[in-house]
DNA sequence: TTAGGGTTAG
């Protein structure tokens, strides 16, 4: 990899002052030429060697020439630079699929699904044709938005189109399917493959593993391994331990580990797998154990592998453990307010409430701010977005008196809000208000009011669900006896009469 | 000559 990126950079470099010194001895470059240089670009560190050839671009005629105008746009796209991608497609005095594709996935690349679907939907109403790579960019929008309707469309589109027996674009529903909820259609496209690739197993596996399904992971790795054609690689392992930890299944995770490091499929566990092994004896209780792994694997720990150990301690209120593991963490990453939150979560759990209110001090010491926390749902057609408090909403009223009536129902139950989650130095009434404006508690009033009895409402949360909405989601789903599904950053809670799949561990 | 393919531990 480090190769090809050297290669690549190596390439621009010559290209650009090829094309300089063709320039210089009057030979002026040609579309081809800018199309090609463009390509060894990408990335943050060719952006500069890139803008300097679309000046040259400009001083020689070719913004407006399809394929120079796609390769710049790209550029721009993965340079992080959107707004300059969009412009230069918005010049282009003709569109093909390729130039469209490219804006969508830039956006979609980025992470601006929104932008991306709206821009699809735009285009194909402007009579633009889609090939596997269109579909393939909106699919991967589709499953950020978690917009099942949407992808269930895109998904009939494509049947309809003659791509319909793409691997690439199957693996690419299947990772959208199960993204958005419905393990069943993932299952379905999956077994109705006439053949797979590795990437397709992954991807089922990944799926089960996110929903918390670790017999199914289990199941679909030994079919896996009964199939000739087919051998797992690094991400299957990363997919089976994950979904093992997510499941619940300690031993058969330690197993499937074992038979990595005696090299059965010559398969050398990297840093990541040591994590999720970290994150499977954490999750099950053995937390000094797993501070002794960390401490004896052969690779410095990273942040995501103590931040696995420190929401191990949170659950398992060990404090001890999980202050030493907090400084480890701060030190590598100051300004990450997860870890802080979680660490004041732990206090709060052990009674410690001068050490809550000390990590709050050290939080605004440190300006550490919180991302905002952001949740949504899809009604129909339309993603209904929410923030904390948010009172933007053209049914907020309805919504907030929902959360109100929610609220004094399961507290009847026995729910009692968790106001350590609350973080900010105000009253206990004050932080029960907080905490009912949380955005996941609107994102829920609201599909109580908009979905139909008898289907799940389906909520995605930007970040990891905290710990008073859980609770809160639990107890809806009993009192109103209905299927509660949501997806944070980490996996899916499936909640039904109370339970929820992750064990309350998350 | 242009988009580019899907899966990755908290």
């Amino acid at each position: 990899m480090q190769i090809t990126i050297g290669l690549k950079t190596l390439l621009a470099v010559f290209s650009y002052f090829h094309v300089q010194n063709k320039i210089m001895a009057g030979t002026p470059p040609n579309e081809f030429t800018f199309a090609t240089i463009l390509t060894c670009c990408s990335g943050a560190c060719g952006f500069d060697r890139g803008r300097q050839v679309h000046s040259l671009i400009i001083k020689s005629n070719f913004e407006s020439h399809i394929f120079v105008g796609s390769s710049l746009l790209d550029m721009y796209a993965k340079a992080d630079r959107i707004h300059e991608a969009r412009s230069v497609f918005e010049r282009l005095p003709e569109r093909d699929v390729v130039s469209c594709t490219a804006i969508i996935a830039g956006y979609a690349q980025l992470g601006l699904d929104e932008e991306a679907l709206e821009l699809f939907c735009h285009l194909q109403r402007e009579g633009m044709k889609s090939n596997y790579v269109t579909y393939a960019s909106v699919l991967t929008a589709l499953s950020g938005l978690a917009a099942l309707d949407q992808g269930r469309q895109v998904h009939n589109r494509v049947l309809r189109s003659d791509l319909s027996s793409y691997v690439v674009l199957q693996n690419s529903l299947i990772d959208m399917y199960s993204k958005c909820g419905s393990l069943s259609y993932a299952r379905k496209v999956f077994d109705g493959m006439p053949e797979r690739t590795v990437i397709s197993w992954n991807a089922m596996l990944v799926g089960y593993g996110k929903h918390g399904i670790g017999r199914e992971v289990i199941e679909l790795y030994e079919l896996m391994r009964k199939d000739k054609q087919v051998k797992p690689d690094s991400v299957t392992f990363m997919a089976v331990l994950s979904g093992c930890s997510h499941g619940g299944l300690v031993t058969e995770g330690l197993n499937i580990f074992n038979e990595m490091i005696t090299d059965q499929d010559g398969i050398e566990p990297e840093i990541e797998h040591y994590g999720c092994v970290v994150d499977l004896l954490g999750r099950a209780g053995e937390v000094e154990k797993a501070l002794t792994f960390i401490e004896q694997m052969p690779f410095k720990p990273t942040a995501a592998i103590w931040g696995s150990l420190l929401g191990a301690c949170r659950v398992h209120a060990n404090v001890l453990v999980g202050e030493y593991v907090a400084h480890r963490l701060f030190e590598i990453e100051p300004h990450n307010a997860g870890n802080y939150v979680i660490l004041s979560n732990l206090y709060a759990s052990a009674g410690r409430w001068a050490d809550v209110t000390y990590i709050r001090q050290l939080m605004t010491e440190k300006s550490v701010a919180k991302e905002p926390g952001r949740s949504w749902i899809n009604l129909g057609q339309t993603i209904h977005t929410f923030h904390a408090s948010d009172r933007s909403h053209p049914r907020r009223e309805e919504i907030f008196e929902k959360v109100r009536e929610l609220s004094a129902k399961i507290k009847e139950a026995g729910y009692v809000p968790d106001l350590s989650c609350v973080l900010h130095d105000v009253d206990e009434e004050q932080k029960e208000k907080i905490l009912l404006g949380h955005s996941e508690k609107l994102a829920l009033a609201f599909g109580l009011i908009g979905i139909p009895h008898g289907l799940p409402i389906r909520v995605v949360k930007n970040l990891r669900i905290c710990v008073d909405c859980h609770n809160f989601a639990k107890f809806l789903s009993k009192a109103y006896r209905r299927e509660v599904s949501l997806r944070d950053s980490n996996r899916f809670h499936h909640i039904l009469g109370g339970i929820c799949s992750c064990g309350d561990y998350w």
